[in-house]
DNA sequence: TAGATTGTTAATCGATTAACAATC
DNA sequence: TAGATTGTTAATCGATTAACAATC
């Protein structure tokens, strides 16, 4: 399943249609067509289509997809099958509400270790986790088989801890950090940019203002 | 400048431009190329220099774009002249979270108010913010003048959150919730799904990983 | 069966990159 | 001037949508 070549995108909608079916399937819905669940996502049917094809899952016509099965198929697809532990570097504000946002959801994946540098967090269990000063990372990643990251420190340090998180092995970095990182070609980033999305949200909105006022 | 028909990503763009100009002029850098720019960006130089058309600031053969002018220009062109106020609506972990993040940052968005059903916080000061109910809404944000709103509120509760915001005359959403909204199309949303952003990251980790073990 | 939906290819659309004359 | 960079068009690339035979 992993070789084939699937885009990012694809990947980020056939997580959205997982939580999508598991609302249905918890209303008892146990067949959907693609254009329900293309109204619910957002997108078009032959979008969905064409996406569900990647999972390999296979509808029926006249009868549509059946939902549980599905969910499993696109679970099968994008999840790990054991589980996967996720390290997160950074304790501030915005680290523990991420703590506080996965450990809420029943998700494949948990934040299984957290870091920082000050020495007052070190050594403590916040929202559940105990927290490793940046020194243990090497060991404490390798050990509990860790290969993603995610970054919520300041700017200044965002680059440092990326290659601290290479360096221990880890092979994907969600950054929160509104910068680029540069890291090697067999790691992969993603970058949430609250910054720039809230920037690109207030220029649409003005002008969605404007067009009306014309 | 507001109706030129510039596409979302174009915008992202500029934004990441504008903080990376603030830290050359920082630097006392007052000439950049465009392939330099883009390095730090990690984007292509053509696409840099078809960004910055965009904003209409012409650079030189030879000398490149003068970080103080180009700057200028990129905000004169994504900012509002006169400073634009946003409302949060859910001071839980994440609303509380994003309230310390831009409280920090120097920008021509500020967080002006914020909404939560929860009695315990309506009438507090949180984050030197007032904490409104939200059946205030409508009166506090027409008085404020706000467009742009911003959701960290439980899935549940998104897209009432949404219609309420709408209603209030809001023309661009920030929304944290993983579930699309419906709005009208006269409003602009953007999602920032941080369960989709990881779960992408741990599927590309996994992915890198066996690509190296073939 | 008739009607609607599926899987899948071809056509369309938009965004990125390559290329190059004009310019410092 | 020579060399490198800019603004801008044309070529390329990839992703989305339209279309339709096969199917329930």
């Amino acid at each position: 399943m992993l070789n084939k070549n699937i885009s990012e995108k694809v990947i980020g909608r056939l997580s959205l249609y997982g939580r999508l079916l598991d609302a249905q399937i918890a209303d008892n819905v146990s067949y959907i067509y693609s254009h329900q669940l293309a109204q619910k996502a957002g997108f078009s049917a032959a979008q969905v289509r064409r996406d569900l094809m990647a999972v390999g899952y296979t509808g029926s016509p006249g009868k549509g997809y059946a939902t549980r099965q599905l969910l499993e198929s696109i679970r099968a697809f994008i999840d790990a099958p054991t589980g996967q532990g996720v390290a997160l570097v950074g304790i501030g504000n915005l680290g523990r509400a991420i703590m506080a946002y996965f450990a809420g959801r029943q998700l494949n994946l948990t934040i299984k270790v957290a870091f920082d540098t000050d020495p007052e967090k070190v050594g403590r269990v916040i929202h559940g986790h105990r927290c490793y000063a940046l020194d243990e990372m090497p060991e404490v990643v390798r050990q509990e088989n860790v290969i993603v990251g995610i970054i919520a420190v300041p700017v200044a340090a965002a680059q440092g801890v990326a290659d601290r998180l290479v360096r221990a092995g880890v092979k994907g970095i969600l950054n929160f950090a509104p910068v680029p990182l540069h890291v090697p070609l067999d790691v992969y980033v993603e970058r949430i940019d609250m910054t720039m999305a809230l920037e690109k949200v207030a220029y649409f909105a003005r002008r969605k203002l404007n067009l009306r006022n014309e």
